[in-house]
RNA sequence: GGGGGCUUAGCUCAGCUGGUUCAGAGCAUCUGCCUUACAAGCAGAGGGUCACUGGUUCGAAUCCAGUAGCCCCCACCA
């Protein structure tokens, strides 16, 4: 049957996955063989594929998939995250656009709205993950929000509370007035917004005139407690302890003195309003001053704010600005540029205010497992790159308690149980929190008991997942066997809320770290260096890619440009560099099951051409060994491409090829076939779909390349092809600096050979369209190559320009000249002999003699020219 | 403000412990080819003061210091 030219992906693909799932071979379970685990970062369970997690999961399957050809016990957990916060505020907008408010609704109701959301969502992004080819074990797929899972984390929660090191307190935290909930100092990102600083009046109620605040933040101003200027300040030094009206609503505030306040910024004065500046908590705390709350948990101005009750606070602001202005308290406008904090998930202004949490002791944490910190920076815990270790260090150094409570309903509800007192008490359920209570001497019952209306943050079940996806809280038949596991493949920006956080956990809970490598992804960009982005319309949608140039191609096009902890730059180019290998891979597949062949011994040069090959292959092999190592993963790539299309392809093929009409050996064919398989098995990590059709259509062994052997030639014999590789590379070269139509033949005869050069005689006047002489042709125009030490002589038959060649030749002389006299200077320096190891002064000397060499050769060939 | 990193061909990047056959690769470009696997191909070619300035060394893209530009992380002065 006739087969296509050009590689047709689409079937293909969904041949082999279904044909891998049905085999199971993705199936792992614990047994004799070497572990090699990887869990997945969970997507959020509402999310959609993009090409973040394209190259992230890619790069874990090429992990997975050479581990499981290499005969370990490969296990890819796969699973999605209930992403609290992300999930419950698609949930709320889709309520909202039906019309549904969430405050209308009870807790279970819209629970049951998100589960609904869930049920119908949940499953898209892993189905999407099978087109990429994702070779996770799918029967072990997790949710964060499961049961058994849920309970991990409940017991966790306990357990810290037990330990102490889980404390509920009041403190001042981030505040996300559209999510209406807290958020930990991870979750905010500051961003650079222009603004405006306002110069206002605070006059004096016990002294003339008044003092002139700054401040960027007017509609707080009914929140003001006092004023605060720095004790040194020569200008406000006699005003220290006198009062002054807060504009507007005209409560006298002290004028009090702290050394924070920076005589330098704004006009030296800062107006203290405790519930909204951290700062300004921290001062009213030092001195005793009351809170005065002017927000709504909306981000509205509460009853407290006097004016403009109930109006967002932007608006607020300018309200605020206008009617200051028109009692003449509004001295100037300043434009001001500063950083304000941002919610990650809902982008909005993130409000400090002052709210009672749960909080995890991280410093205490740290101070019971020093490991956390230690095992990455004595590379227990392996980084790539390895530059991020400083920043988890600084992270870790300066690591400040976690708030782990969400005013939200979407996520695992905090297990904490109060009584009508308001004491409270941490417990499995609400039968275990009456035993509590009643052990403490109180009469109550389970209907008078309230649980925690929070739940917790995200990250608190993530920090578990390489444990709990092994049901590793309730017994250890898996985890003992899967933990730790090996490596760990995500994006640098969750080091902090993901990585150092299960680190944290696993050494907690297993006394162990919870994987030995951690390879950091970059940034997937466009061309532009812009992120790519939904927002921005720059990000191809990644099934897109694949419907039109196949997984493989998007794999490989990926994978091209992708070292680790870099950012990658992606061109939809680069997948047609992809398409391209596919259909040359293809082609040379075309071409080997096209052979016929005899039943002849092996030719000289199909054995030499095999050798040399092995070789070759032998080498790339061993150098990957260590890419992998190192997750150098485009290197190892580059490594494979050059040496399939290059080595195999335009090397090895076209030197083994039967001529015109003739045939191949049949030791040539059973040889090519067998290297085809090869390259096929080497490259399946990354192209898994056409090297599992081409190993299959082989049919060398009855394994599915799937899980086949990967590849493991030891081999170092290459024989004396490279030197008449090197023989037709300067034949071609000469042909096309001549302009020599390739169907001219050349004549050519060689002088001072030092290899048997007959075997090899064939295989250049194929390659290069050359007869040979048995002897010199005294006449006509001809032209030396050197050859190493060998002279390879060819007959022109068109006209050359003698002085042009010689000129040529004497350039080279001179280079040459040039270079023996600075290796010369070396030899004959005393403190280079006496400093350079020996090897280096061997190879100095090699340097020499070839240099030698080529100049003796050249300086004859000029002769003859000049003759 | 603190910390880290980057600067090598038009583009994206390799260059591990210093040694001028290490100045490289892929892509792009140019030239010639519809050669009986592949024009999504084949065969060739051009292209870089390794950011700048000093220093260490017999020898520096490679080590050190400073300068300039870019990037990331952390902090977050009203």
């Amino acid at each position: 049957m006739e087969i296509s030219t050009k590689y047709n992906p689409s079937d293909i693909e969904n041949k082999w996955y279904s044909y891998w799932l049905e085999n199971g071979f993705f199936k792992s379970t614990p047994d004799e063989r070497e572990p090699y685990t990887v869990v997945i970062p969970p997507p959020n369970v509402t999310g959609v594929l993009h090409m973040g997690h394209m190259l992230n999961n890619t790069i874990q399957d090429v992990l997975v998939r050479k581990a499981r050809m290499e005969g370990k016990n490969a296990c890819w957990v796969p699973g999605t995250d209930h992403a609290s916060i992300a999930t419950e505020a698609k949930v709320v907008n889709l309520l909202k656009s039906q019309g549904i408010e969430k405050s209308d609704l009870s807790r279970e109701d819209f629970l049951k709205h998100a589960w609904e959301w869930k049920e119908k969502y949940g499953g898209i992004i892993l189905e999407q993950l099978k087109k990429l080819g994702a070779s996770c074990d799918w029967d072990r797929t997790r949710f964060t929000m499961e049961p058994k899972l849920s309970d991990a984390v409940q017991d966790v929660f306990i357990d810290l509370y037990n330990k102490g090191l889980i404390y509920r307190g009041t403190r001042m935290v981030n505040w996300d007035p559209q999510g209406k909930t807290t958020l930990s100092d991870e979750e905010v990102i500051f961003k650079e917004l222009k603004d405006s600083l306002y110069y206002i009046k605070y006059e004096g109620v016990d002294f003339e005139g008044f003092l002139e605040v700054a401040t960027a933040r007017p509609e707080t101003i009914a929140g003001d407690v006092a004023v605060c200027v720095n004790p040194d300040d020569v200008r406000y030094k006699h005003l220290i302890g006198k009062q002054v009206l807060v504009p507007l609503v005209n409560r006298k505030v002290t004028i009090i003195s702290d050394s924070y306040i920076d005589i330098e910024f704004g006009t030296g004065v800062l107006k203290v309003t405790p519930a909204h500046d951290i700062h300004d908590y921290e001062i009213g705390l030092k001195y005793n001053l009351p809170v005065i709350d002017t927000l709504n948990e909306d981000g509205s101005i509460s009853d407290a704010g006097e004016l403009f009750i109930g109006m967002d606070r932007f608006d607020a602001r300018k309200e605020w600005v206008k009617a200051l202005n028109d009692k003449g308290l509004l001295i100037k406008t300043e434009d001001y540029t500063h950083n304000v904090g941002c919610s990650e998930r809902t982008d909005a202004v993130v409000e400090p205010r002052i709210s009672t949490q749960w909080f995890l002791n991280m410093k205490a944490f740290m101070e019971k497992n020093p490991q956390v910190l230690d095992a990455v920076m004595n590379d227990e815990i392996k980084f790539f790159p390895e530059k991020l270790k400083n920043t988890y260090r600084h992270w870790i150094e300066n690591i400040r308690d976690w708030n782990i409570s969400r005013q939200l309903w979407w996520g695992h509800r905090i297990p904490a149980f109060y009584a009508p007192d308001g004491t409270f008490t941490v417990a499995k359920d609400i039968d275990e929190a009456v035993l509590q209570f009643q052990k403490q001497g109180k009469e109550v019952l389970a209907h008078d008991i309230r649980q925690d209306d929070d739940v917790l943050d995200t990250w608190f079940s993530s920090w578990l997942w390489p444990i709990s996806v092994f049901d590793g809280f309730e017994n250890e038949e898996e985890v003992a066997y899967y933990y730790p596991t090996n490596d760990l493949v995500t994006a640098p920006e969750i080091m902090f809320f993901w990585v150092a956080r299960m680190i944290m956990a696993g050494y907690e809970y297993r006394g162990e770290m919870p994987f030995k490598n951690v390879y950091y992804t970059g940034i997937v960009r466009d061309k532009l260096r812009r992120k790519m982005s939904k927002s921005l319309g720059n990000s191809p949608d990644p099934l897109d890619l694949i419907a039109s140039h196949g997984a493989d191609s998007v794999r490989l096009g990926m994978l091209l440009c992708a070292p680790a902890g870099n950012d990658i730059l992606f061109d939809e180019s680069q997948i047609e560099q992809g398409r391209n290998f596919c259909n040359k891979i293809w082609n040379a597949f075309r071409l080997i099951k096209s052979w016929e062949s005899e039943t002849s011994e092996l030719r000289p040069y199909e054995s030499e051409t095999i050798n040399w090959f092995t070789a070759r292959a032998s080498e790339v092999l061993q150098a990957n060994e260590l890419h992998f190592k190192e997750f150098r993963l485009s290197n190892a790539l580059m490594n494979l491409y050059k040496l399939i299309w290059d080595d195999f392809c335009s090397t090895y093929l076209e030197g083994v090829k039967p001529a015109y009409g003739e045939k191949i050996s049949e030791a040539a064919r059973i040889a090519s076939r067998e290297f085809m398989d090869l390259l096929m098995r080497a490259i399946h990590p990354i192209m898994p779909f056409i090297s599992e059709e081409i190993h299959q259509n082989l049919a060398l062994d009855s394994k599915a390349c799937v899980v086949s052997e990967y590849p493991n030639l030891v081999s170092s014999h290459k024989g004396d092809l490279d030197l008449v590789l090197n023989a037709i590379t300067e034949l071609r070269g000469l042909r096309a600096q001549h302009q020599l139509s390739p169907k001219i033949t050349l004549s050519v005869w060689l002088k001072n050979t030092e290899i048997d050069f007959v075997p090899f005689q064939n295989m250049v006047a194929k390659l290069a369209n050359v007869i040979w002489q048995d002897s010199e042709k005294e006449e006509g125009n001809f032209i030396m190559i050197p050859l190493k030490s060998m002279e390879m002589w060819v007959k022109l038959e068109i006209e050359i320009n003698k002085e042009e060649e010689i000129s040529k030749i004497e350039k080279e002389l001179e280079h040459l000249n040039g270079f023996l006299i600075s290796i010369q200077k070396k030899l004959e320096n005393e403190k280079f002999m006496s400093h350079a190891k020996p090897d280096v002064i061997e190879k100095e000397l090699q340097k020499k003699a070839d240099a030698e060499t080529k100049i003796k050769n050249l300086s004859q060939q000029k002769q003859q020219l000049s003759a």
